[in-house]
RNA sequence: GGUGGGGUUCCCGAGUGGCCAAAGGGAGCAGACUGUAAAUCUGCCGGCGCAGCCUUCGGAGGUUCGAAUCCUCCCCCCACCA
């Protein structure tokens, strides 16, 4: 793909589709391609916490997430187009999806106030105002440079009451036709965004309403918002039969490595979370034997790796004991290396995933996924 | 040898008659984390038969209704002086 390439438009192939739904597919995107399913590992501040690109690469990554509003308030939209666009300012050549901003309108709820114009925030830096609206959002995410824009959307916190995720989604679906309007980029992707909280019928009308409108992909959002896994897979397996099967489709935020599984098997193509970055930093470890809470007094004098079956540099190199002591010790090395492992795991994760999906045989490994996480994760 | 300061629950350290099982910090232990205000946050942290009791503030002995806090002696540490 060269830079700028005026006519490029980003496409989405379905390469193979499961009987039980599950889809592999290859998403392609102005700085590169991306195999689907795919996980994309968070970056909020133009970064992914404790990672350089190169070792993001060397994971597995194809596409890292971005967020605009942080990156609107700092360093500054125009800081980052002065500066040659988001991938040459963060030195990563690859695909780059942009959150709006929608996920801080429920984050930050304290912090802002909605609109039919858009949203104000009171900047959790310094406490300034800023309006942000669908065409301003678009507008940013346009001079960052973002393969995907994501639409601003009003993310509602669970439980709402029905009248108010009604009136939401309207919003929300209003902005996203606006926010196709200001699109000025068109070899810059776009995706919609459905809401509708846990209401089958309201996720049903979004979709159906979306689907109309030339989006480059779907987004599934304000889930995982403490509904419990069970309603979430509900709201999702309601949603998904009605977006368009040519697009890709993106569960937002989502998940834990079961959560992503069964996901996919919902006919789910991308995924972000910063679920195996954050708690990489805080000592919480993903493995094939379950979750690993690292400063645990029983791996004082461990020397095994921490995940026998992994492959990661984390785990070829270092002892339980060793990487206790780092996270004991607040060294930043502990941050890396755990962060290392954690989006080797996701990513390799994802491997099984379009692989079992290649072969068709998905259901059998979802099956086997579910035994092995239960058996894992006693917590 | 003299003068002054000090010895508090694992560590540092507050407390100078009752509101003290004793502030705060650290360490330790455990839990949480899902479109990142997060290398963060929360809980526990003397013992027990736990709305109460027992043991604890260098040691011993006193004063007092009551002491980590006051008095006496002893032990140890630090600083300065000789």
């Amino acid at each position: 793909m060269t830079e700028g390439g005026a006519s490029f438009r980003p496409s989405f192939a379905l390469l193979s589709q499961d009987p039980s739904g599950a889809r592999r597919g290859r998403l392609r995107l102005l700085r590169g391609t991306v195999e689907t399913p795919a996980f994309m590992p968070v970056g909020t501040l133009g970064t992914v916490k404790a990672m350089t690109p190169e070792e993001l690469r060397g994971l597995g990554a194809e596409i890292l997430l971005a967020n605009t509003y942080h990156l609107y308030l700092r360093p500054g939209h125009e800081v980052v187009r002065e500066l040659g666009g988001l991938h040459r300012f963060m030195n990563w050549p690859g695909p780059v999806l942009t959150d709006s901003g929608g996920f801080q309108v429920f984050s930050l709820a304290p912090l802002r106030k909605i609109s039919e114009e858009g949203v104000v925030f009171r900047s959790h830096l310094d406490g300034s105002r800023h309006l942000l609206t669908p065409e301003g959002v678009v507008g940013i995410q346009e001079a960052l440079g973002s393969d995907v824009m994501m639409v601003l959307d009003e993310c509602p916190p669970h439980p709402s009451t029905r009248q108010y995720l009604e009136s939401s989604l309207e919003l929300s679906n209003r902005w996203a036709l606006r926010s196709l309007a200001a699109r000025s980029r068109p070899e810059l992707g776009l995706f919609a965004i459905l809401q509708g909280g846990m209401e089958p019928d309201l996720r049903r009308r979004a979709a159906e309403v979306l689907r109309e409108h030339p989006f480059d992909g779907y987004a599934v959002g304000g889930l995982s918002v403490g509904e419990g896994r069970e309603v979430m897979l509900e709201t999702l397996g309601a949603a998904v039969p009605h977006l368009p099967s040519d697009k890709p489709r993106y569960l937002m935020g989502v998940g834990t490595p079961l959560d992503i599984a069964e996901a996919v098997g919902r006919g789910v193509d991308l995924f972000d979370c910063v679920l195996p970055t954050r708690n990489a930093r805080n000592g919480m470890l993903f493995t094939s034997q379950g979750r690993v809470a690292i400063k645990h007094a029983r791996f004082e004098r461990d020397p095994r790796p921490l995940d026998e079956a992994c492959g990661c540099y984390t785990c070829r190199h270092y002892s339980r004991a060793y990487l206790r002591h780092l996270y004991q010790s607040r060294e930043i090395l502990a941050s890396r290396l755990n962060t290392l492992h954690n989006l080797y795991y996701y990513q390799a994760l994802m491997r099984r995933i379009r692989s079992a999906v290649e072969s068709g045989s998905y259901a059998r490994f979802l099956a086997a996924f579910r035994e092995t996480e239960a058996r894992a994760a006693p917590a």
